[in-house]
DNA sequence: ATAAACAACTAACAATCGTTAGTTTTGTAA
DNA sequence: TTACAAAACTAACGATTGTTAGTTGTTTAT
């Protein structure tokens, strides 16, 4: 798509999706977004052309780089669990990252409007890869034979709040995700 | 508190609640819940005192539940694996039978006003005691020497957000959901 | 030094928000 | 049938919403 994104834009972009984490999209207004940045509402529509063309921007591009990671892993000849463990890394990559983005993601792709279907597309083609990379590894006798659902949800359920957790005050850092996320997600809790 | 409550604030609450999760307290409005009980917003104050009122209802009542399960579960001799699965099990149930509720619980608490400090620390003292188990559960050789703040936050998101996976059309359903989710929470994905 | 582009401002708009006041309709008990 | 209470209505309020128009100040390139 477009290019062009200046300096002041991406500090509005920054500014409004970690108050849009904090309150959701529809709590928070162009005045809060505003004050944030020591300007006036209407100072702000010389960067971006409407409060839901900030949403947009910052859920599709956030949204855009877990499909080409996806289909990166996709690609790739690895075992089963060499691609979820490649998964589950880069869920935290990004997150660490960019924990504002990973909640407007999750919380506000709802009011998403002229790129709602785009959005929700890319969603059910993320889910889709994910489902078959679990699926081919219960054929192969790799993953546990249990419902490809309930594993999937339980992942992407974990994966995509992971966001909360790691903001928390006394919340986890990110060495330990990377070292502990993939064994306690795909080897259980309880002791053998 | 009050115990009375009559059917049509039930009803209210009921469909404000499916609303709510939807949309997000935020972007719904008073016309709106009123527009789904063919009823004029006004009318809707004969039944309750605010919009605030409405949520502070349906997020406290089931959090209170949560509350006072757990006080239950860990009076009880349990070993530790036990514990936790009830606790699942428990998940479970208030989510198939209130999807709408939990939605709300989880992504509307931060809207709560008044009742926001009784609401944060019930919610702290659910995750604590939470913790405990895991950590007893540790200390007892029966769950895995991994970092206990990752297994339940990896267990809490799930459970947390099953009523996103629970309404989904093509989801799971509810025996499936208590045959398999406490193996693949607590057992892992890849097969031993 | 000047012009042009950029980025801030003030002021205000139409629409919509939660809520209130006052009134009418509906249902129930005597 | 009448009286009363419950629950709907109409109309409107003040506040706030996203956004626009027009203006002023500030950088930057020539």
């Amino acid at each position: 798509m477009e290019i062009k994104t200046t300096p002041r834009k991406k500090e509005i972009l920054s500014k409004a999706a970690k108050l849009f984490k904090k309150r959701g999209y529809s709590a928070v207004t162009m005045r809060d977004i505003a004050d944030t940045l020591d300007m006036k509402a209407a100072s702000l529509y010389n960067h971006i052309n409407s409060k839901q063309e900030i949403l947009s921007t910052i859920v599709i591009d956030i949204a855009d780089k877990f499909t080409n990671e996806m289909e990166k892993i996709k690609k790739q000849p690895l075992r089963t669990h060499e691609k979820l463990k490649k998964i589950i890394e880069f869920h935290i990559e990004l997150t660490v990252k960019n924990p504002d983005a990973m909640a407007c993601l999750n919380n506000d792709w709802m009011h998403l409007e002229e790129k709602l279907p785009y959005f929700v597309q890319m969603r059910e083609d993320y889910e889709e890869n994910f489902r078959s990379i679990l699926k081919e590894g219960i054929a192969q006798g790799e993953i546990a034979n249990r419902d490809p659902e309930i594993m999937l949800f339980s992942l992407l359920s974990t994966l995509r709040t992971l966001y909360i957790w790691y903001t928390k005050k006394d919340g986890v850092d990110a060495k330990t995700l990377k070292d502990q996320m993939p064994d306690t997600l795909l080897n259980g809790i309880i002791k053998k």
